[in-house]
DNA sequence: TCCTAAGCGAGACGGTACGTCTTGTCTTCCA
DNA sequence: TGGAAGACAAGACGTACCGTCTCGCTTAGGA
């Protein structure tokens, strides 16, 4: 097998997947039929078994590099954005989903357990690990991961109220929101003394 | 037709959305199979048919009620949970959620749309009329129902987290962290001047 | 389940063996395909399933009855006209293979292993039946069944010739030719003294 | 292109037909695949196309030569054994089914239409090809196509009852038999006045 | 007390999607 | 350049559900 063979076969796969996200912005996740993706696709049904064993297997071999991607352009802008006093980077944040709004929206909405639930840990990951960064010495009283789904709780909430009433203030405002929302708790429980609440049990 | 026929009828339905809930516990809500309900309640496929169109409708004819029963429940603690300032009025959240955690896990995790979209709508709801009469005179300058969407999102989150990591640490603790990262936020953002951000676009 | 139940099964069975039987006027066996047969009997793809495993299983069960219609038919002629002195019950048997010209010459085409096989089984067990009644007392030398064979692939290969070379002579020719090829043979077999030949091995 | 080219085509065209062969010993013909053929002739899939358009194609193209080298074999022996008195040559037809038991049961058995006919055809012309040099002069009154039809019909399922029940008597045996069963109505009918029956329609 | 309309179980049916298999074509690469 | 490898379109396979339907049985409640 070569080179040429080799592209041939991401052509197809890269169809397939546009196929189905192109789907995904019309209709329900469980009504997407494989023959529809196919044909969408132009590509002969028994072709997309060749490469996925089903719906699941497209979305889930293309929504990782879907996310890292994703992730990629959000990594940067979270440290600063979390805790950053001014609202300039936060507003990065909510730019990024105007931008790809649809895709947001998709995943909001109907990605059902398979999507959603992969942003969220996602997400929650991305800002555990951003966290640990901050607080490093601090030493959190708190769990990270319980303030990381916390925090992607509380965002998520904001981008998906954001978005689904069709965006009617700037992103900067929904910043300054957020910031006001989300910061002054934070603080205090990160820096927190960690006796401020002795017995967990 | 009389009463026992009545009777009879309720039993039917009460018997498929039992087996419904049943078998919702144990597998995913798309791989439940009307045939399964069917059975699982002792009763014929057809007569499925007589009552509900398709397993959503099931869903949904029942659904409005065990929401309106949980409300009934939840409504009453969220008033004084929110704003209180100590935490014994926020345990009770807690321990609602720990005393029915089959049904609030199964909501987070595989309603999917359905479920899911409903509890975080009807919590939104319920969190925003709450909201109402606690700013009332106060004009918040910030809309209520995205204050209503920041405590759903951070509220779940929190709950979520606590009942998917198999309640590592007491109500009380989880009521006092909510408390610490919730409160900071909206006392700052709902008493503010409604000059502290001038511009919405 | 009633009568009225089973009638409707019978019915739609009905149809689509008719609907085989008409697509094997037209082409091979193995070419047919289970939807072409539930198209012509206008029944769905999904409803042939219901009552039969696959193709061969639709034949089977219904040609064991097929044959055992025309067994009735013939075991009366057979008898007689085997080993009669005159040909006139010889030529009730091309008679009858005239009048369902096709079913036979559908059977000795393409009925490949299924049929045909099935066909020289019945045949050869049919004669074979009338030959011991016939011979009785006599004792034949020959294993019968190998006397049913021959007289089962002589018969069939006149009768074969003759419709496929539609039928250009009389049936009543066929049956003299037919009387003067076989019966001198049989009878010199048949009637002869066990020690005309004495060792098999 | 040279004769290495030619003889590695021809290496591979004889790996393909007896891959096929060896299949046809072991299953039904219908079942056997390209896949299957061309894997067990270790040969690509693709290359199997090259040659051939499908499996009849296959077949067809080295099953002439294949009754050829059989017609070669038998042509000698059919002359005299068909009408000789005694049973020392028919003795020769019954030994080379024998020697070859395989491929003729093989034939009888699921050859379907393709082989079966095949060899019917093939065996009635080079029968009536013996019987005109023998009948030259005679003017039979009977179509000779028709003699030979019956010839075959009754010599093959002589062959084929001995065959299938495992030869169970000699080849002499079987020669005897086939000589008294068959030899009476030929020389009756052969040899008859033309006047024996009359009239054909 | 009967009888009549209902709820109901059983299951045939048409339809649609599934995931698998085979066919025949085509393209790329290797020896 | 012949053959191996394998992607691809097409379409049949047998299975699983769906939602509709017709059929009788049972049973409740008005006559």
């Amino acid at each position: 097998m070569g080179r040429k063979t080799d592209r041939r076969i991401q052509r197809t796969r890269k169809a397939l997947f546009d196929a189905f996200m192109a789907l995904l912005l019309e209709k329900e996740y469980e009504a997407i039929t494989v023959t529809e993706i196919a044909d969408q696709a132009n590509v002969g049904r028994a072709t997309f078994y060749l490469h996925y064993r089903d719906k699941d297997d497209l979305l889930a071999s293309n929504i990782e590099a879907l996310f890292e991607e994703v992730a990629g352009r959000i990594r940067p802008l979270l440290k600063q954005s979390i805790l950053a006093r001014d609202t300039i980077q936060g507003r990065i944040l909510f730019e990024e989903a105007a931008r790809n709004k649809d895709l947001y929206l998709l995943v909001f909405r109907q990605g059902g357990t398979l999507l959603y639930d992969r942003l969220q840990r996602h997400m929650a990951d991305l800002i555990a690990e951003t966290l640990e960064t901050l607080i490093m010495g601090g030493d959190s009283p708190i769990e990270i991961s319980l303030l990381a789904s916390y925090l992607t709780g509380a965002l998520t909430a904001l981008v998906k109220w954001w978005l689904e009433n069709d965006m009617p203030c700037s992103a900067d405002y929904m910043a300054a929101v957020a910031q006001h929302l989300i910061r002054p708790g934070m603080e205090q429980v990160a820096l927190l003394e960690s006796d401020w609440y002795t017995q967990k049990e």
